[in-house]
Formats: structure tokens, C-alpha cells, sequence
DNA sequence: CTGTTCACG
DNA sequence: ACGTACGTGAACAGA
């Protein structure tokens, strides 16, 4: 059956301003009674359901009772100043809820109430009449109830015909007699004098009725018959004044009344200006915006507001053009909808420590909100990151790609909508209704691809790296980004100038050599100049011609003292172009550059950076080195610290294969390269020269590597055979390596991937190829990937504790940089101790191996002393 | 847009 | 006989 929920405007808001304490918005609005009222609709439609609801209000003009006695309701006050001025926007708030209200020239809202109720009644429906007046009580019959109001605002009584009964004693029609009899002092009807609640309930009892009473006043006695009998007339009246108006004269259309859904933008704007906060986030959990979401799926940010509230896990879709967001699409489930985005300050609405957003690649979105100082608290999750550790080889993690892959879903692809190139659209030209169901589509399919991959990842144990390792590191590399590394700009252009001097000397002098002029950076004009005018010997070929790396030249000095100078001009333009030039101009107000840090590129697990490279800057050769005096700390007088895992490789080695002289080695803080040439070259440790330590050395990288004795050759520039040597040497020396390298390659060929200590997993279709170029190339990754792998999840583990911790102790220095086996500290001058202190008992026990983690700690005004 | 070279771990 | 050491990114040249 069709419920009827019919509201008393006029009781309900005075009930509403009396009860709560005097509300004010920021513009000095009392808002008291819309706030209480507002909540009481909320519970109300949350609870009751109904379908038809309506809400009566007084109409200003005298009613007929007033005609009739000009006395009724005369002690009232009037309305206070502070409630009239509410009056309007409640009407606007009620309005916003799609509801209509009922107003009649001439009647009370309690007469309009009685009306409705018994046409609803009699079209057969269930009537539920809400009101802080117990007048209403004599409208209760078989199927029309009353709530009323019992304290405060938000607890109500409802009543049946048996509640009235059981209250009252008398049936909802006496009521009306009861009121006669008693008066009402709130509506100043008269009532018999002397004769209060318990007198007449008693005479209702006994007589049933006013009329019944005045016809037998003879069976009463005393002061009670006196009062009677004086005042038949006035009991008639008040019986009159206290009878609600159940016939006025009114055309309803009851479906007119129909529940609507609530007009969600005007809403959540009247309660913004209004400033009721914690009823917008009421606005919840309402199916009926998910279908509004379905119907047309472009929104403007104050319909977010209402949505973004109800729900705990939201996926989320960001359009980012020419470095801003200029859209975004949201989606719970299935439903999403697309807002443009004009003010970032929007986007504070996800501030909710119990939301989880997902996304893919959510990071870009993070740094750029970021730099628009908008730090969010939710947790995150991101379906690209997941997708990388299902497979970390490939190519890239486009959203299109990974959909298509995972769930079989055809997105269009994004380039094709906004072009690219100089094909690329303005943003305006973009086809809207393409960009719209491209990123709804995108959003709408985020939460199913999250389980998806979920599943995959908690059958393949990766939960755990993905939970404590790969999603805190999203907010670690987000604040490395936007934080920046400081760089001096004196210290680089006087590097530069420096080169500059260099190198038009050099540039002078190979064009007195040749005989000529031409572009020295080019391979192929300084392979003309080097193999046919000087007829060098040509030693190395590539695919378009002769070779001029740094291999090849060094083998051609003894011949032409011009050779040497090439190698320095090569030298001095690489620095200049990549870390003069090119850090530049990307140099931001503060002198800081901002690099990007990729997680989903480096398929051993590795994180990589970009525009700039911060992982590249030179250090093996003094002159490049210096680079690095120009990378400072941000604060004055401050430190860069830096803190690097010693042969963390070789350690997970260790740890991975278990070998006993290497376990050994580092146990006793061993010269690993000294020991290993020892080992080697079957000498004693006294016995070991320096050029056996280096080729040691090379040994050791060698095995990392997945050594073969063509690269170690080459490498140490010995024979093969040699080389050779050196390798079975150390197997045999290195029994546990020789085991673990063999035991690895026999896995990764029987079930095509390796793992790393935190189960990272890498595939490896090559090893088991026919090719034996390809297959080499298989067996070496399966010998690397583990123990690169292995190094990569520690320091990400590290940084993750280091950022937390600095952030908890409330520092000020920050994790800035991690170039794979070190961490990077922009120390406060107060901090150096405690930073110093933190990061080695962090990284140097973020997991217990069967050797060691050794961290080395340096420190200095710029990265150049740091070391 | 690919190839070469070279910067780092 | 095979002919590469593992993992990255940027600048430049030359189609």
C-alpha cells in the first residue's frame, strides 16, 4: 500500500528553532531552524519511504477561527525576528527536495493536513502525519498515524489508534472534547476554567462527549458542576476551535505529491551557503544519484560534493592536458560521471581518511594537485602499479592496453581523441561527448579491474609487496617530485664556462687536423674524418657504419694525438648538453628541479627518472663529478646527506645462494673484490695486487650480471679463454654460487620466471628460445633479476620507512633522491645527527638477510662533498 | 623515429 | 658456432 507522508511545515520549523541552540553561517545567517528541519526531512524520507509526501503551512491571513473568536491564539507571540528571516530558504530547501508544499488562504496548516489526510485515506493509502502539536492526535484512525515530536528534534512518538488509547484513555475523536474541555493555553482556547488534564479525561471517560456532558450535568457535583453548567457556551466553542477542518476546500491531485528525487546541485548549494556540512555528506548512500550518474554523466563539482561523500572506495580518472587537469571522471562501480575541473580546491573534497581512491597511474594526479598545495589523506590504490607486477616487461601500462588485456573492454584510444603532434587538439576542440565516454569508461571499469588484478596478485603472494611496499612508495616518489632537488646555478655556469674555454680549443684544434670544418657531434662526419682522411683502423661496426664510442677511440690514441682531444670534446659536450643545458631552463623560482620518478618501467623492480635524470648525474670521472657540487641542500647552512647500501648486490647474492665463503666474507666485513681475487688467483690476501683486485672486480660484476666469459673478456680485455679461467675459478671456489646461479636457470626454464626476496616476479619467455642468442640473453636475466630485484625491493622499503619516519618526527629534512643502492637527504642544519642516526638503523635493518646490510653515510654542503 | 653514444647503479 | 655482459634516460644526428 502507497504511503502518504504529510509534514506540519509551521510546527515542525518552530519546533526546530526552539530546539536547537542560536546557528549562524559565516555571513551571520541564523540558520537554526532550517538545520533541524532540513535533518528531520532527511530521517524522515530515509526512514519512512514514502511515496507521496506533502508539507502544509500556515497562510498569514486570519483564519475562520479567528472570526469566530478573536481571542484564538492571541497570546501568541509573533514570529521572531531571527525565524522569519529563515522562512524563505526553508521554503528554497524544501523546494530543492522536489517537494511541494500546500498553502490555503484562510486555514491552518493543521486543517490542510486534516483535508489531505482524509482524501489520501480514502483513496485507500496509509497516511503518516508528522507534527510537534498533539492536536493532530484526533486525526488518528485505521490507517492514518501521527508522529510527534517528543524532545529536541530528532526523537518522535507515533501513534495508532491503541497509543492514543493507551496515553489518553479516550479514543482520537474525544480527543478533541478532551482539548475542549482543558483548553490550549499555546493556541489561547479557553476551555472550561479549573477543569485541567486529569478532570477532563475522567468526564470524556464517563460521557463521551462536550455534548454528552452538557446534556447531563446533573450527574455532576460540586465546583466541577458549577464550571460546567457556567460554561457550556465556552466549552462548545473551545470543542469548535479545537476541531481540525477536515473538509477545505481544496483540488488535489494526490500524485502531484509523488516522491522525487532531490535536485542534488540546488540542494548541496543552499546547504554550502547555508554552510551545513555534515547534512551534505547525509545525503547518502541514495541509489537514485547512481541512476542520475547513468542518465547523463556530466556534472559540475557541487553535484560531487553530495556524491563524493557517500561511499568508501571511488575510482578516479583524471584528464591531464598541457600539465593541468582539466577534467576528471569519477566512478563507484559501474556508475561514473565527468566533471570539468575550474578550482583544485575541489578536489579537497576526497580528504577523507576512510575513502580509497583508485586509480591508474594516480601519481601524476597526486604530484599535480600537489603543486597546487592540495595534499590528500586518503588511501590509494592503482591498477597500472598492479599491472606492472603482474608483468613488469611491458612496454607500457596505458589504461586502453590494460583494459583491453584484462577485461576485454575496447576503449578508444585517448591520441585518437585528442590528437597528437602538431595534430594535437586545443583543448576546446576536443570532441566532449569522446573525451566524456572515453573517461567514464576509463573510471567505470577501474573497480573491476582492481579485483581482477587482485586476484591475480594474491595468487601469485604479491599482496604484500603491493600493499606495504609498491602503494606507500606512491606518496614517497610523489613528495621526492615535488619537493625538488636544489641546485646552484653560479657553480654550473662557471662549469660551463669553464667548458666552453675547453672546448673551443679542442674544436680549433680538430679542424687544423682535418683540414676542415665539420660537426664533430656527428658519428658519421667524424667517422669520414677519422677512417678515410686518417686513415685510422676502423675497428668496430655498427648497423649504419663505423663505430666512434669510447671503445673504439681509446684503441685509436697511439696513433693521432687529435684522438684524445675527440674523447675530451665528447666528454665536455655530454656534461654541458645534459646537466648544464639541459638543467637550466627546467630550473624552477626556487632553484629546484623537479624530476618524474617511473614505477612501472623498469621491469627488475627498479624505480627510473626522468626529465630530468636525477639517477645519471656523473660521478666516475672528476670533472664530471663536479656536477654534483652544484646539487645543494634548500636550507640555509643545510646538509645533503647521503646514505648508500655497500655492495648490497653482492650481499643479496649471499643471502640468495647461501654460499658459505661469501656468507663469511661479509660477516667478517671483508674487502670483497680483495677476497675474491684471493679466491681467484689462489693466493693469499697479502699476495693480491692491485690490477688482480680490479679484475676481481670485474668478476664479481660479471656474476651479477650473469657472467660469460665473452663479456668478461671484453670487459678486462683478455683472452676468452682467460677469462675463462677466472670463471671456473671462482665456481670452484664459490661452490653455493655456482649451485644458486644453476638452480635459477633451471627454475626460470621449467616455470619461466624468477622472483626476488619480496616475490617480485619477472617472466622470462627468452630462456627457453631456440635462439642460443636469445636463450644467453634469458639465462642472464634469470641469473640478474633476482638479485637486482631483491637490492630494489630493500631500498624501497627503506624509503618508504625513512619517509614515514622523518614525517612522524614532524622534520624538516626531506628524502629527496634515490639513485638504486642510496638515499638522498635534504638535511636541516639542526637534523643532522638525528637524520644521520635514522638512516642507518632504518636501512641497515629494514630485513634481516643471512649477511649484513652495511650502509655507508656521507655528508656535505652539496652532493659532491656528500660522498 | 631510430640509432649511436654515454651518463649512472 | 654463437658474439652480449644487467638495468636505465637524454642528447644528438640524420633520415
Amino acid at each position: 500500500m502507497s504511503k502518504f507522508l504529510i509534514i506540519d511545515g509551521n510546527s515542525l520549523m518552530y519546533r526546530a528553532y526552539f530546539a536547537l541552540p542560536d546557528l549562524m553561517n559565516s555571513e551571520g545567517m541564523h540558520t537554526n531552524a532550517i538545520y533541524g528541519f532540513s535533518m528531520m526531512l532527511l530521517k524522515l524520507l530515509e526512514e519512512e519511504k514514502p511515496d507521496y509526501i506533502a508539507i502544509a503551512f500556515d497562510k498569514k491571513a486570519s483564519t475562520f477561527r479567528h472570526k469566530e473568536y478573536s481571542a484564538y491564539k492571541g497570546t501568541r507571540q509573533s514570529m521572531p525576528e531571527e525565524l522569519i528571516e529563515q522562512v524563505d530558504i526553508l521554503k528554497d530547501v524544501i523546494n530543492a527536495f522536489n517537494i511541494k508544499t500546500i498553502e490555503i488562504e484562510g486555514f491552518e496548516a493543521d486543517d490542510i493536513i486534516g483535508t489531505v489526510s482524509k482524501i489520501a485515506s480514502e483513496s485507500g493509502m496509509d497516511v503518516l502525519i508528522v507534527t510537534g502539536d498533539r492536536d493532530a492526535l484526533q486525526l488518528v484512525s485505521a490507517n492514518v498515524k501521527v508522529k510527534i515530536c517528543k524532545k529536541g528534534i530528532t526523537q518522535m512518538d507515533e501513534y495508532d489508534e491503541k497509543a492514543v488509547f493507551e496515553k489518553y484513555e479516550v479514543t482520537p475523536l474525544q480527543f478533541i472534547d478532551l482539548k475542549g474541555l482543558m483548553g490550549d493555553k499555546s493556541d489561547n482556547i479557553p476551555g472550561v476554567p479549573n477543569i485541567g488534564e486529569k478532570t477532563a479525561i475522567k468526564l470524556v471517560k464517563e460521557f463521551g462527549s462536550i455534548e454528552n456532558l452538557l446534556m447531563n450535568t446533573d450527574k455532576l457535583k460540586g465546583k466541577i458542576k458549577e464550571n460546567v453548567e457556567n460554561n457550556a457556551e465556552l466549552a462548545v466553542l473551545s470543542k469548535r476551535l479545537a476541531t481540525i477542518e477536515r473538509n477545505v476546500p481544496i483540488d488535489i491531485d494526490l500524485n502531484e505529491y509523488a516522491v522525487k528525487n532531490y535536485d542534488v546541485n540546488k540542494l548541496t548549494e543552499l546547504f554550502e551557503k547555508l554552510e551545513f556540512s555534515s547534512l551534505i555528506s547525509d545525503l547518502k548512500d541514495d541509489s537514485r544519484d547512481t541512476k542520475d550518474i547513468k542518465e547523463w554523466p556530466v556534472r559540475d563539482f557541487t553535484y560531487v560534493k553530495n556524491v563524493l561523500g557517500k561511499f568508501d572506495v571511488l575510482s578516479l580518472y583524471p584528464f591531464i592536458y598541457d600539465g593541468k587537469i582539466k577534467a576528471v571522471s569519477f566512478a563507484c562501480g559501474d556508475g561514473s560521471f565527468f566533471v570539468e575541473i575550474d578550482d583544485y580546491d575541489n578536489f579537497k573534497l576526497l580528504n577523507n581518511d576512510k575513502l580509497t581512491l583508485i586509480g591508474h597511474d594516480l601519481k601524476d594526479f597526486l604530484v599535480n594537485i600537489s603543486y597546487c598545495g592540495i595534499e590528500l589523506n586518503c588511501k590509494i590504490l592503482d591498477t597500472a602499479i598492479m599491472t606492472y607486477l603482474l608483468n613488469p616487461s611491458e612496454s607500457n601500462y596505458d589504461i586502453s592496453r590494460v583494459l583491453k588485456k584484462y577485461l576485454k573492454e575496447d576503449l578508444q584510444n585517448i591520441d585518437d581523441i585528442v590528437g597528437k603532434g602538431r595534430n594535437k587538439k586545443s583543448y576546446d576542440d576536443i570532441d566532449k561527448k569522446l573525451l566524456v565516454d572515453y573517461m567514464c569508461s576509463a573510471a567505470s571499469n577501474l573497480s573491476k579491474l582492481k579485483d581482477k588484478l587482485m586476484s591475480f596478485i594474491k595468487e601469485m603472494e604479491m599482496e604484500d609487496l603491493l600493499k606495504n611496499v609498491e602503494i606507500p612508495l606512491i606518496e614517497v616518489l610523489k613528495s621526492m617530485e615535488v619537493y625538488g632537488f636544489t641546485l646552484d646555478k653560479d657553480v654550473l655556469r662557471s662549469i660551463s664556462k669553464e667548458i666552453d674555454e675547453k672546448t673551443d680549443k679542442i674544436v680549433k684544434d680538430i679542424y687544423d687536423a682535418a683540414g676542415y670544418e665539420f660537426n664533430i657531434n656527428s658519428t658519421k662526419q667524424l667517422s669520414e674524418f677519422l677512417f678515410d682522411k686518417l686513415n685510422l683502423p676502423a675497428i668496430k661496426k655498427t648497423k649504419t657504419g663505423y663505430s666512434t664510442d669510447m671503445e673504439v677511440l681509446a684503441e685509436l690514441i697511439p696513433y693521432n694525438d687529435i684522438v684524445g682531444e675527440i674523447i675530451e670534446y665528447r666528454q665536455l659536450m655530454k656534461l654541458k648538453s645534459t646537466y648544464i643545458d639541459g638543467f637550466i631552463p627546467i630550473m624552477d623560482e626556487n632553484n629546484r628541479v623537479h624530476s618524474t620518478f617511473k614505477q612501472t618501467v623498469a621491469a627488475t623492480g627498479r624505480i627510473s627518472s626522468t626529465e630530468p635524470n636525477l639517477q645519471n648525474i656523473p660521478v666516475r670521472e672528476e670533472f664530471g663529478r663536479r656536477i654534483r657540487k652544484a646539487f645543494v641542500s634548500s636550507y640555509e647552512d643545510g646538509l645533503i646527506i647521503s646514505a648508500d647500501y655497500s655492495q648490497i648486490e653482492l650481499r643479496v647474492l649471499a643471502h640468495l645462494s647461501e654460499d658459505e665463503k661469501l656468507i663469511e666474507s661479509f660477516l667478517n666485513n671483508e674487502d670483497i673484490h680483495l677476497r675474491t681475487a684471493s679466491e681467484v688467483f689462489k693466493v693469499s690476501k697479502e699476495e693480491v695486487t692491485s690490477e688482480m683486485r680490479r679484475r676481481a672486480k670485474a668478476v664479481n660484476f660479471g656474476i651479477v650480471y650473469g657472467i660469460s666469459d665473452y663479456g668478461l673478456s671484453k670487459d678486462l680485455k683478455i683472452s676468452r679463454k682467460e677469462a675463462k679461467e677466472y670463471i671456473d675459478n671462482y665456481f670452484d671456489r664459490y661452490k653455493g654460487v655456482k649451485n644458486y646461479i644453476d638452480s635459477i636457470v633451471k627454475f626460470a626454464k621449467e616455470n619461466g620466471y624468477v622472483t626476488t626476496i619480496l616475490n617480485r616476479r619477472r617472466y622470462i619467455p627468452e630462456i627457453n628460445s631456440k635462439n642460443f642468442n636469445q636463450r644467453s640473453f634469458g639465462e642472464r636475466m634469470a641469473m640478474n633479476t633476482p638479485i637486482q630485484g631483491s637490492a630494489a625491493d630493500i631500498i624501497k622499503m627503506s624509503m618508504v620507512k625513512v619517509y614515514n619516519e622523518l614525517k612522524e618526527r614532524g622534520l624538516k629534512s626531506r628524502l629527496i633522491l634515490q639513485v638504486h643502492d642510496e638515499l638522498i637527504i635534504d638535511t636541516h642544519p639542526d637534523e643532522v645527527e638525528i637524520v644521520k642516526e635514522l638512516l642507518k638503523s632504518i636501512m641497515e635493518n629494514i630485513i634481516k638477510l643471512k649477511v649484513p646490510l652495511v650502509v655507508d653515510i656521507g655528508q656535505g654542503k652539496n652532493w659532491y662533498d656528500a660522498k
